[in-house]
DNA sequence: GGCTACTAATGAAGCCGATTCATTAGCGAA
DNA sequence: TTCGCTAATGAATCGGCTTCATTAGTAGCC
């Protein structure tokens, strides 16, 4: 097809090199143009290939994006023993939402490639993105279902249901986020999420009938004493 | 460009007549085979119309389905008197977040485009959806201003991040209903919001069991003093 | 150092949708 | 009945992703 003349080939390198290049530069894309501005071949171009060479390395674009968004997460769930440190449910808890929100951030773009399209498809609990994103969450289910079998939390409510307010709550301020508005101000929104979820589930150890019951026996038992001596006087 | 005998033109309606249609030909097709499978030359073909006519009465493709979920959204917000019949105000934000999730229930593929296409556009603050979307959630910020100013509610969570929990909460739910998993129980999901930001945010007037103690040691405190007067005098 | 086999890289062609626009035909008004 | 307007047409275009027969580096062998 192509004559003679007009092919010129780049370096042959090995896969894994040429793998690198072009994920690097989807990556350099990707993040310059946002996701639906990505055209392959713009990437092709920043990696110095043509389009055809990437399907020798990737099945199609999506494949491509998919791939450099989960090393891309990957290095972001890598920095994280911070919270062992911190000591307070309540505390925990604004801390996992206030790292997330910190990641989302710092990359806008991979957190929407997230939203957009890692979350919603069919098979997305088949993913390694899936497995990754369940140990990051995992962190809440655990806090949750510890302090409610040390009777700190109250049982009512599945942790379940208190991850997904916690992060279906982020997720809801991140779009305002991405869409450019307001300033998005980390702090607030981490120490709102914990403080209604922390609040909502605390096992409260208010006074009882039996508690109330308990104190007016011993009033009437002081008064008694004090009656007899009067009497006794 | 045609010729002649291959030309066949269907009647000539008034314009709203012909949007009607095409309208919706287009929320059969989308809420038949799901936004992404969605092909313009289907809801031609159900239409009765050609591609190009689309053309005449919708910019594009986006903007034609935008209109028909603006339209859906619509008869969605039009059912809505019941909520001031509910007392409590726990029980009225279990009814906001059980509607929002039925209806999400009743049309997941529309609740879907809303999610993936309306709310991250960049211009979503200046589309008819965002006033619309702002008079549905404008029940939860009035709810929970009320319930603060009334001293039912503690201050010191924003009504705007209570919104953003429900909807969030409700949101992250539909992503794992629309995706086909698990079984959606729209009222354990509406109880739970309800109850964890209820109990959040209530401004509990109990008394707990440090209160009573302290209010033992000082009758106990009391009574000693008594005591020391009657053995001294 | 030349030859061969292997396969990475090429890029033109194919394909599949959305979108455009010159042409045609229905319809109401004069 | 004719005329003018414009709705409807559908072939052509366009803009992406994807395929695949062809070309050319490169490593191994003698």
């Amino acid at each position: 097809m192509a004559t003679r003349s007009t092919r010129k080939l780049v370096s042959r390198l090995s896969n894994d090199d040429r793998t690198a290049d072009i994920m690097a530069a989807a990556r350099a894309v990707i993040s310059a143009k946002g996701y639906e501005n990505t055209l392959l071949s713009d990437i092709a171009r920043q990696a110095g290939v043509v389009e055809g060479t990437i399907y020798r390395y990737f099945a199609n674009k999506r494949d491509l994006l998919v791939k450099v968004v989960e090393v891309w997460f990957g290095e972001q769930l890598a920095i994280d023993s911070h919270l062992e440190s911190i000591s307070g449910t309540q505390n925990k808890l604004r801390y996992i939402a206030w790292r997330t929100l910190d990641i989302i951030r710092r990359e806008p773009v991979l957190a929407r490639f997230m939203l957009m399209e890692l979350r919603p498809d069919p098979n997305y609990r088949s993913t390694a993105f899936f497995e990754m994103n369940r140990r990051f969450t995992h962190e809440v289910l655990a806090l949750c279902r510890d302090a409610a079998e040390r009777g700190e939390f109250l049982n009512d409510v599945s942790p379940n249901m208190l991850r997904d307010m916690l992060h279906g709550c982020i997720e809801h301020r991140t779009w305002a986020f991405l869409r450019g508005e307001g300033d998005f101000d980390i702090d607030e929104v981490a120490d709102g999420i914990a403080r209604v979820i922390y609040r909502g589930m605390f096992a409260q150890q208010v006074a009882t009938r039996s508690d109330i019951g308990m104190a007016i026996a011993r009033l009437e038992e002081l008064a008694a004493r004090l009656e007899r001596k009067l009497d006794g006087g």
